[in-house]
DNA sequence: CCGGTCCTAGTACAGCGTATTATCGGTCGG
DNA sequence: CCGACCGATAATACGCTGTACTAGGACCGG
């Protein structure tokens, strides 16, 4: 069915072309509003203003936009441009991390390969910028993996927290406390940030020593 | 609808009761034989040889049953019995490790929160092991979240690596060859075990550096 | 005016998770 | 021995999903 009115049809320029592009938008305020369960094609598209299978002439599976979503958030996460290769390397990672943050649903889509060009580019820049520090052989690999590893756990793990409220999780806690005492002395919710930061100190420490004495 | 025949029904004690514990183990079989995506309810039930509905009597929801086979895993990973501290956190990773690159699927489900008893369990060793070592205040969540996040993001990218074929990723690499010149150089697919045994190392020098210097 | 090409919409289908309801088989009180 | 109960199972049904297929609209060069 065609509109119906001239009237109320949007005129022509006044309607913005579907792109590639503002679907992944949209993909991804969708999901940074509502999580990844309800990102529907359908619902997708009726935010678009368009049919549901019309998505699909420039898109092949919903996958695909998952993909595509994904590499737009790792788009986000700025190259630092100068300083020694540590400052390079943990101005990234903590980019890296907190654009992760940012939209908590990216932490459940990190398995599936990573191999849009944003994520090649961070990736890229790590190897670059540790390979340009001396890391050669196979501490280069080493290196850079450990890191990206580092920062998709760290931001994992704290994505994973708020899920069960953390009343709850506490008390289960507690309830079995002889099974689990040193947990239950520390809890499940630590500052992530200072758990993050102190972390990255340990990674970098003996990144550092092993490489240059 | 009753089995049509007594001799075709199966007699009274050759029919294993329908437990919790069957259903988690044939959900462990089937997504290790077909992977997440093959994991229905009915298929599920079909393997076990009941109604697909009968499965909710047992279990709340689907979510409930990849909570259980996630935790499975968990149980997989052996608790090392001696050594200092270092052999034993290193033991632990390792095995951890181990695990879940076994069932490849269990990266998938790492978001989600961890609070099985198995997941809980190693996560108490890990703390215990740690405190017992001399961390302490700052020291104890960093070096106990750094261990785990890092055997996590570890085992989620290698268990990526094999999705796309290796030859038509390093023929992206190498057609943008200008874009990425170390990384096509290096290729994304390292020795991940040496990767692994590397990064760890890194790690846990840096954590006893920091805290017994 | 006409073809072709790019894009959009509609219809349809098989499969999903699961709420609801009915029914079974075994155990136990009388 | 029997009826009543209850833990466990099965069947049916609903709304929603991803997406194949098809038909059409809008623009463009000749």
């Amino acid at each position: 069915m065609v509109n119906e009115s001239v009237w109320l049809r949007p005129a022509r320029r006044e309607r913005r072309p579907l792109t590639l592009d503002r679907i992944v938008a949209e993909a991804v305020a969708l999901l940074d509003e509502e999580g990844e369960a309800r990102l529907t094609m359908r619902r997708l598209a009726e935010r678009l203003g368009t049919g549901s299978t019309t998505l699909y002439w420039h898109v092949k599976t919903k996958d695909d936009v998952l993909d595509l979503a994904l590499d737009a958030v790792f788009g986000e996460v700025p190259l630092p441009a100068a300083g020694a290769w540590r400052e390079r390397a943990a101005a990234l990672v903590t980019g890296w991390r907190a654009a992760l943050l940012r939209h908590p649903w990216s932490t459940g889509l990190l398995d599936r390969p990573l191999m849009g060009p944003n994520a090649l580019e961070r990736t890229e820049f790590l190897y670059a910028t540790l390979a340009g520090a001396g890391f050669g052989g196979a501490d280069l690999p080493a290196a850079a993996f450990s890191l990206s590893t580092f920062v998709t756990g760290s931001a994992t793990m704290q994505a994973r927290d708020p899920a069960g409220d953390g009343a709850a999780v506490a008390g289960r806690l507690l309830a079995h406390r002889e099974a689990y005492p040193v947990l239950a002395a520390h809890g499940l919710d630590p500052d992530w940030d200072a758990v993050f930061a102190r972390g990255l100190a340990y990674l970098l420490d003996g990144m550092a020593a092993r490489t240059q004495p």
